[in-house]
DNA sequence: TTGAGTGCAAAGGATTTGCAGGTTC
DNA sequence: GAACCTGCAAATCCTTTGCACTCAA
């Protein structure tokens, strides 16, 4: 795994926006410049393939990347208007993992994410800029 | 809301099948001469929005239906080698989303999704048939 | 030097949409 | 009879792939 300007960039990327990211997102913050979406599609792959970064697929189905190192036990609410992340600290899933557990499962992991509308959303409707809802869907 | 034939047979096939089911799957168990996919995708998108259905994204991004009635709140663990989902019944999520009522946000919803190695896949590592990560990766 | 990484264009798969014709209420 | 539903074809969106070229090791 070779060491490039577009992995140092994504990896930047991933470590200064914490909570997981869409790939067109960390294309907008590393700058479009800086190479193509699909490099960063391809790198995102081959991280996660190394499992340095973890994927998931929220809410709308569109997938998002999070860096694996070093994430401690916490959560985000993403503001359903602006797409601004905030975080949560405790969420009790312990005692689930254990209970799943119990019932024969191994390598639990899990995707907790919660969706709302932010209190400076509710006063400014209009900065409602990044719709985070659907894909095409978004009409909804 | 009117009653035809492809949605009688959509909810038919819905109650049949407990547990999040694709609109593949159920174009085929419905049979796929009773209706076009396309009407299913359109039918299910008309349940969701009268809150018939639910709709969730599984770890691999293609998305399942479910029907909402008479089923309470639940989550699901999915099995990151085989691909089957099992049912999780419980989960404290209230307290969550009144702290978060708290901090100001409205509109509160969440996604939580477990994910590991199912008790039959541990025994037969063979079983892995379904690939569950990449979306039209799947190919392989 | 040399193979992994990249850009660009194009393919691919899932989902949505437009429009004309059929069906339910 | 009118409005809603459907089928078919085509458009879209997101993601992946092919191929020639570049660059890190």
């Amino acid at each position: 795994m070779r060491i490039t300007k577009p992995r140092i960039a994504i990896i930047e990327s991933l470590t200064r926006h914490e909570g997981p990211i869409s790939i067109e997102k960390i294309h907008q913050d590393i700058g479009t410049e800086v190479c193509d979406l699909v490099t960063v599609y391809r790198c995102l792959s081959a991280f996660e393939s190394l499992g340095m970064v973890r994927r998931s697929y929220l809410h709308n189905g569109t997938c998002l990347y999070e860096l694996t190192l070093g994430t401690p036990r916490h959560y985000h609410i993403v503001c359903k208007a602006c797409g601004k992340t905030d975080r949560v600290d405790y969420f009790p899933v312990e005692s689930m993992e254990r209970m799943l557990q119990d019932r024969g499962y191994t390598q639990i992991s899990h995707v907790v994410e919660f969706f709302g509308i932010c209190p400076t959303c509710q006063k400014n409707p209009e900065s409602r800029q990044t719709s985070i809802s659907g894909r095409r869907t978004s009409r909804a």
